[in-house]
RNA sequence: GUGGCCGUAGCUCAUCAGGCAGAGCGCCGGAUUGUGACUCCGGAGGUGGUGGGUUCAAGACCCAUCGGCCACCCCA
């Protein structure tokens, strides 16, 4: 069977011309805001060594049983494509020794899972996270909320997500809890959805946030996670929801939210929207205390946060937030051969004279109808003509394409003062 | 990984009781040989996702495969 046509990985899109706006406004958005804050950027490999992730994530999660694209490389080392990055940049801080003062970090760049592909679910995804290392308050959940908050203020969103919020507490207190949870839900093992029974040996905390309504009713009169928080944990909880409320971030309380990866302890939360459908998780994080010292660093308190960019431009989508438009400030038109000279020189010093605005060049001729043409489709401001009549008194025609005003036949120097007032108007 | 729906021009979609493929938009050219957007005229573009089967005949039916969508599972 000769495929005729090679195509992309499954799952694997790519993001052509056309949709690539959002991208440039969300990514700079993003900077700006974690900038301000103080994050600084670190930039991670994209591949790391297996057992960092089967060690970090937990060996029982879907993640790393049945998720990960994991190869042997020429060495005959088990490589893996990352699939999140707080392991990663764990790692990072530990081979750097960049946790010796409290460090805020943030990140960007491809995930891989191996799943079935869907609307927000994809094979290849890109992630913004942010981490805080070195510091065991819960400040550091209330400032990682604030920005994140502050984000979706900025991107038009804030009236369509919702916070979710959760302490799962300490190791010694989770264990305890699981105990009372495992004995009470043996009991009513015929009441759960089969996926629930098999995580009852495997991942029985899981069970918590299962969709099912049965497995939910079943829940109803469970042991809650909250009554097993030892005084830290809740006081550590009561801190943070105080710090929300001081800034007047809503946030819903959910004891069973439990999060997919194993080292979060005490603060888990979630972003979520009822827009897109079965992958409503914008957003999520918690701390994870131990995972440091898991990983062989010096202990050291963590906590972060990953959201999903796709899915956040698919919200952006839904709610109709107003892209800002980047469009040419001039198409250059020329005809005729010294015209042709005369235009080369002078858009390029239009280009030194106006730095990022956009100084789109006619390409392969044409006659200054068809140039026009372009322009027009370009969305330039204004379109600017060097053809004989110019080049004979060294003139340049200033045509606007998008407002009533006249043209004006005029020199380089005015032509610059007349294209400086749209700059200043945009 | 499981299940359901879907796959026709660059895009949005028609057609059909199985009889050699169409529209709108876009694109290119012209009316307007130095002036875009509106209008008019003309044109290019499809081995009907791919491979196989049934049939005198398949884009339409069957199977497989690839891809998309939706849900489950899981998660960002």
């Amino acid at each position: 069977m000769p495929e005729k046509v090679l195509q992309a990985v499954r799952g694997m899109p790519d993001v052509v011309p056309a949709q690539v706006g959002p991208w440039q406004w969300f990514e700079r958005l993003v900077r700006d805001t974690i900038q301000g804050y103080g994050y600084q950027e670190i930039r991670l490999p994209i591949i790391e060594p297996t057992q960092l992730f089967a060690r970090s994530i937990g060996e029982v999660t879907d993640i790393v049983e049945k998720e990960m694209y994991t190869f042997i490389d020429r060495n005959e080392d088990s490589l893996t494509l990352r699939p999140e990055g707080t392991a990663g940049c764990v790692r990072a801080v530990i081979q750097h020794n960049l946790a010796i003062t409290p460090q805020r970090l943030w990140y960007s760049g491809p995930m891989f899972r191996h799943e079935r592909p869907q609307k927000g679910r994809l094979r290849q995804f890109q992630q913004v996270g942010a981490e805080v290392f070195g510091i065991a308050t819960p400040d550091a959940e209330i400032e990682l909320i604030a920005l994140t908050a502050r984000l979706w203020h900025l991107l038009g969103v804030s009236g369509s997500v919702k916070l979710e919020l959760n302490s799962i507490g300490s190791v010694t207190a989770r264990a305890q809890y699981k105990l009372a949870l495992v004995a009470y839900l043996s009991e009513r093992l015929d009441e759960l959805d089969p996926d629930s029974q098999r995580r009852l040996t495997t991942n029985p905390l899981r069970i918590l946030d299962s969709k099912n309504p049965d497995t939910q009713r079943v829940l109803d009169g469970a042991p809650v996670l909250s009554d097993y928080l030892d005084e830290a944990s809740s006081t550590a909880f009561r801190q943070l929801t105080e710090g929300l409320d001081a800034l007047s971030i809503p946030y819903v309380l959910n004891n069973r939210l439990v999060r997919g990866l194993d080292y979060y302890n005490d603060t888990v939360f979630e972003w979520t929207t009822t827009e897109l459908g079965a992958q409503g998780t914008l957003c999520a994080g918690g701390r994870y205390d131990s995972l440091v010292g898991q990983l062989g660093g010096k202990p050291t308190p963590g906590v972060g946060f990953a959201m999903g960019v796709e899915r956040i431009l698919l919200l952006l989508e839904a709610c109709q937030t107003p892209l800002p438009k980047i469009e040419p400030l001039v198409f250059a038109v020329a005809a005729g051969k010294p015209a042709e000279l005369a235009c080369l020189i002078d858009i390029e010093r239009l280009r030194s004279h106006f730095g990022s605005a956009q100084i789109v060049a006619n390409l392969g001729g044409g006659s200054f109808r068809t140039q026009l043409k372009r322009a027009d489709k370009s969305g330039a401001h204004v379109a600017l003509i060097w053809g004989e009549t110019e080049a004979a008194q060294g003139a340049v025609t200033v045509k606007y394409l998008r407002t009533e005003q006249e043209q004006q036949t005029v020199t380089y120097d005015q032509a610059v003062e007349l294209l400086e007032r749209i700059v200043i108007n945009l």
